[in-house]
DNA sequence: ATCAATTTCCAAAACGCTTTGGATGAACGC
DNA sequence: GCGTTCATCCAAAGCGTTTTGGAAATTGAT
């Protein structure tokens, strides 16, 4: 059993309060006193009891992630744990604590109302905002800090965010595309009531207007981004009478689909073919090395984690703070799959 | 704000001893009250605060997981993801909260003492155990319910876990490989510092043993699991003078690795040259179908994930039910990556 | 030396819940 | 009608902190 302050204040000859005070940088205590106290805290280990501080305090020293899992098709996002890691440290570093619920997808806004109504958490941060996202509504209305990461098209009242730019990111990737002389690109993106895969497909569509090529709905897919999505629409788009001759990939995971799918049939990233993919460096999916594999736009999506945790950090400290923003830009790095288009 | 116990109560004109009891169900309260008080809460939307709670309970609700981050490689288990959805499903069922620790590698010991000083938690999963994981002997002194998620060789005290069999799983995949002719096998492990990579490895060379294969450190390698290193390891090794036939790799990333390697040089998964990979099921990564991609030793993380939140949760319950151990067996799913030795 | 201002400490209340140890009637047996 | 047993409720203490509102001792100014 851990020692408590009220034990520690009694070995010392000295009242809780003092104690409390000492430890917590409290102006009136006499210096030689709080030495002792840190000397003899550091000695007991003692370490306050988070529950009974936070009751008295009420502030409960930690943030929440909701990560909804689809009922329907399941899936993890892969970027999560990256994000996580990120946050995470940042967390830590501050004596945040972060606290998981891993919710069906359905019953997400329960969630919310449950962490908020037992006051676990003084914040959250929520994750794949889709278009006109109902949930934002919810937390303003609940009065709990939130940050998303991402943005919610439609949604018009303020509120704090952190994304990428991925519309312009999009955009100039195509555009780069396009300068290379390709005129039939293809779009394999995640799903599009995500929102960032929408703004994605706007910078997309943008690209091509300013281009002056018509989108051709056959070559715009979305689908949950995983590496069979990725080669089986390489495949099948390849195969098309007037296939394309590049391919815009959402992620990483969708791109190395994508180049299995394109190499199975022979065809050469770069030379024959060009990809380029949005690159969200997960560590374990490194993208660099003198030339890259993939031409990418790249951010890093733990670096996204810190600032996020960061900014909600700063909305509990000071509710008034205001909605606070953050447009991270992408890099566009280029790598080997991309080259001229072949005529 | 939200409604408390007392001011529940005190609409009720009932007394808080009264309302708690309603609705943590014990007997000593008339079955219309209870209804009565059921009715009020809900409608007030109450939830008791869980920091008050725990406090007086002594019981935190909560289960711990410390993810090391490495200072060095700064790499993100990507299977950790879905370990944690697994987990977190089960946590969420039984009114459990998660709460996660990001730390640097070095500091872990210290996240554990914190986290037992000041009560945070109820018990912890350790992830990532290494051979002769020092963790286990201190959190055994510690007093804090714990679970491995895998095992340390080497540590003689008992302890509780879940983990594949991964050393019968790996003499499974060598023996298929042998009985179809090949005798140069290249094992691309993860780094066998850890407790899984070892395991691995014994159970390959064990196979090799059997079959008479003398085992050759060149065709040995072992490493952080990206796609990068399966791509390096597969180029480099099908270049030695007396290359493999087969390889045996460690999770589907750096599988996905080997074929790019291979497919660069023009070889074919299956006819050309066999490739079995342990497959963690990964829901952005999957290997189904009619005929998956690859040949696999399969088992599902996220399964593992539900059945250790389970056994710790049994444990926090009744913490003398003494170690607890589940070893899973992995299947050996037939895939596409392999075939005859070429001769 | 006196009074006010500082320092330095403490007792007690509060946070929101659970739980111990009754209290109050009503029902029951005789 | 009396004592006993149940059923039903409550007051108060306690969980480990922080914080309010002093109190006592020391210092400083005059």
């Amino acid at each position: 059993m851990s020692v408590t302050l009220k034990q520690l204040a009694a070995s010392l000859g000295l009242s809780p309060t003092t104690v409390s005070r000492a430890l917590n940088g409290f102006p009136e205590v006499n210096a030689a006193t709080r030495k002792r106290v840190e000397h003899a805290a550091a000695a007991a280990n003692y370490h306050p009891n988070t529950r009974a501080k936070s009751l008295a305090t009420g502030r409960a020293q930690a943030i929440g992630h909701v990560i909804p899992v689809s009922t329907s098709h399941e899936i993890v996002n892969p970027v999560f744990a990256d994000f996580i890691a990120g946050a995470g440290e940042i967390y830590a570093r501050n004596g945040y604590e972060m606290i998981l619920r891993v919710v069906p997808d359905d019953s997400e806004a329960h969630a919310y109302r449950d962490l908020m109504a037992r006051g676990s958490v003084d914040g959250v941060i929520l994750h794949g905002p889709r278009t006109n996202d109902a949930r934002v509504a919810m937390l303003a209305e609940l009065g709990l800090p939130f940050l998303l990461h991402g943005r919610t098209s439609g949604v018009s009242a303020p509120y704090s965010w952190i994304d990428i730019n991925n519309q312009r990111s999009f955009k100039r990737a195509t555009e780069f595309l396009c300068n290379f002389g390709h005129r039939r690109i293809a779009l394999i993106n995640g799903l599009e009531e995500m929102d960032f895969a929408r703004r994605r497909r706007n910078g997309y569509l943008e690209a091509l207007d300013e281009a002056g090529l018509a989108p051709d709905p056959m070559l715009m897919r979305q689908a949950e981004m995983t590496e069979p999505y990725g080669y089986r629409a390489a495949q099948e788009l390849i195969q098309l009478p007037d296939p394309p001759t590049a391919f815009l990939a959402s992620s990483m995971i969708v791109a190395y689909g994508i180049l299995r799918g394109l190499s199975d049939l022979g065809l050469k990233l770069g030379s024959d073919i060009s990809v380029v993919t949005h690159d969200d460096e997960l560590s374990y999916l490194p993208n660099d090395g003198d030339v890259p594999l993939f031409t990418a736009t790249r951010s890093s999506v733990r670096e996204a984690g810190r600032r996020a945790a960061s900014m909600l950090l700063q909305l509990v400290a000071e509710p008034g703070s205001g909605p606070l923003t953050e447009l991270m830009e992408t890099a566009l790095v280029l790598g080997a799959s991309t080259g001229p288009a072949r005529v």
